[in-house]
DNA sequence: GTCTATAAAATGATAGAC
DNA sequence: GTCTATCATTTTATAGAC
């Protein structure tokens, strides 16, 4: 077994500890139990726990960062028809709770990696970085969704998506406390309607 | 030295090898040297560390149930005089954002423990009463304010508290990124946007 | 390359002297 | 009640046979 093929089992295996039982619960031994090998093994592609933590870190994070952008760029497909602004929006936030709702263990444990970054000095622009990758791409899609519909932001599109941003973290966290499709439901709502407040129609268009 | 004594110096020794160090690295041992105790007397005072997790938990919960009571309680304070809506809003959101700039290692640790907490069967449900708490809060502040500028809400005052925590959570989740007040300040302006939208005035005052 | 065996350290917990 | 000393287990990591 080549090690990259080695390195690239024991990283599945992490992540899916991780996600089962947690962060605290992946330790060396769980992980390679998990990918069905010897402790040494484990040693022979990594040089250390931490090394395969950074690695973990790394790949789930940017990993979920093309999550979004796809289920993103899913939503903005829906320029095809005579779709409008709300429901173009209403679309692409359904889409990201939606992917929340489909594998909450997968985002919890993306939470508890981010916290795990933010504790190690050498992680915490991996969290930063993921966090500039979905403003860019809520930007993309607010500027998308503007065109498609003949209207325009009345402020910085980059704010607006950093309000999106921050909103769906905010949602992120309450479906993994409560898995309550009503308490998700109202809050998207309201987030569409302040978005919608600083658009116009645009006369260029 | 009375039992009860030492479970509170235990648990404050807790809290702050937490907030400084993390969950993970609030082992019995780095408590009760936190505490300058020996490791004996830690199971004088509790059966398990489990058992003394729990209580941090309950405890730093609760604590910060109240702080944000507090924090909102002062801002709505600010009813006194000529002050109107957008105003009002803005002062309760500043005063929890600066709670969150004043203490972010607090603020990381009630993070940290969320997780632990939804982690076990046990304490899950702290994490959602602490929010229900919160909710409760929020809708009480909007209810006070819209009664002390003449306003009334045009959605159900529950629903708009919970997009407001639902933000807040966003708001604490960011800061603890970026630590970058400007990153907070628009999303902060964007939700009391949001939220004035759903106030009308209220024929009734 | 892969494994068993083992080291070295940390952790939760307890026994027993005082 | 409090402490030192110790146990039992777990954890990261390595040595060395094959």
């Amino acid at each position: 077994m080549p090690v990259a093929e080695r390195r690239q089992a024991l990283l599945d295996a992490a992540t899916t500890v991780i996600a089962r039982d947690g962060v605290r619960a992946a330790s060396t031994r769980a992980i390679v139990r998990e990918a069905g090998m010897s402790l040494a093994s484990f040693h022979y592609a990594f040089e250390s726990h931490t090394e395969l933590m950074r690695h973990v870190v790394e790949r789930v994070l940017v990993d979920e960062v093309h999550s979004v952008t796809e289920v993103l760029a899913g939503a903005a497909d829906l320029t095809d028809g005579q779709v409008m602004l709300p429901e173009l929006l209403g679309a692409a936030l359904d889409g990201f709770v939606a992917a929340v709702e489909a594998d909450p263990a997968r985002e919890q444990a993306i939470l508890e990696l981010h916290q795990y970054a933010l504790r190690e000095p050498e992680l915490a622009d991996l969290v930063r970085a993921e966090y500039e990758a979905y403003d860019e791409a809520a930007a993309g899609v607010l500027t998308a969704a503007a065109a498609a519909t003949g209207t325009r932001w009345t402020r910085p599109v980059e704010e607006l998506a950093r309000y999106v941003v921050t909103l769906t973290d905010g949602l992120t966290t309450s479906w993994l406390s409560f898995r309550d499709p009503e308490r998700i439901s109202a809050a998207r709502e309201y987030a569409v309607a302040g978005i919608l407040q600083f658009s116009e129609p645009d006369p260029d268009a």
